[in-house]
DNA sequence: TTCACCTGCAACCAATCAGTTGCAGGTGAC
DNA sequence: GTCACCTGCAACTGATTGGTTGCAGGTGAA
């Protein structure tokens, strides 16, 4: 499973592409802060077919941001959010130099007590960098 | 001008969105670090029409990544990039407690000086998590 | 074995998007 | 005033996207 990034887009194109959309986006921490579900559950919650929800979490899949496993006859979607670390490369290169307000809002998360930071579930194997 | 974002669509939405674009993140990180420029500038050193960079700019701007002013009989447009600090936002709410990764990229930001946070940044009311 | 349930694939539709071209209207310089 | 140059608007096209429905196939449990 987990589409391969197409040819002729980055990472980065998909990884914001995946993101700017709102449904997707709330899929996305739905997975991670909840853990591992199936798409037929996560569609049951919301005024979506369950086809539509796959097409959702495959694309979060193709970006990276997402993986699944197959349990007996389930599939279930688990949050992958490492990937995110290149959106935030990102906004670190390419603002250079800026103004220091960015900075100051990352600075808060660097700061983060660790007690808060354990990984919330599981964050099985199939995740590998392509 | 700089067309007000349509209210169908958040703020994260139209910032992903606009972000997705790989000519739209060129545009955006050549303003940041050239300075303004004007559309036919901008056109003339990429295969494409002005058109087509005017449209993608205006994304930009109804994104509030960049604004535009004229001047005589130019138009030029200049990254705003505050507005990033939404994505920011977004990034450290969303994702609590991730993996520690992503906090030792962001603490190598935050280990500078002067890290003292006042306001998040106004937010225009509709920057939730959804 | 049978049956219920979940997934995967395909076809289809409407809306949006990226891009183009053509043309009209301002503005500055000579 | 004239002319060159830049912007803005509109129409149009092709591709992509978000969504739907229908149906076939695999799997687990009774």
């Amino acid at each position: 499973m987990n589409r391969a990034p197409s040819p002729t887009s980055t990472v980065l194109d998909d990884l914001f592409g995946a993101l700017a959309d709102p449904t997707r986006r709330a899929l996305f921490t739905r997975l991670l802060h909840d853990g591992p579900q199936t798409a037929t559950v996560l569609a049951a919650d919301r005024a979506l077919s369950r086809q539509a929800v796959v097409k959702h979490l495959q694309a979060l899949a193709a970006s990276g941001l997402a993986s699944s496993e197959r349990v007996g006859r389930e599939v279930r979607y688990v949050a992958t959010p490492e990937r995110l670390t290149a959106v935030v490369a990102w906004l670190v290169e390419s603002s250079g130099q800026w103004d220091r307000r960015i900075e100051r809002l990352l600075g808060r998360v660097g700061a983060m007590p660790e007690a808060q930071i354990d990984a919330p579930h599981q964050q099985r194997g199939t995740v590998g960098p392509e």
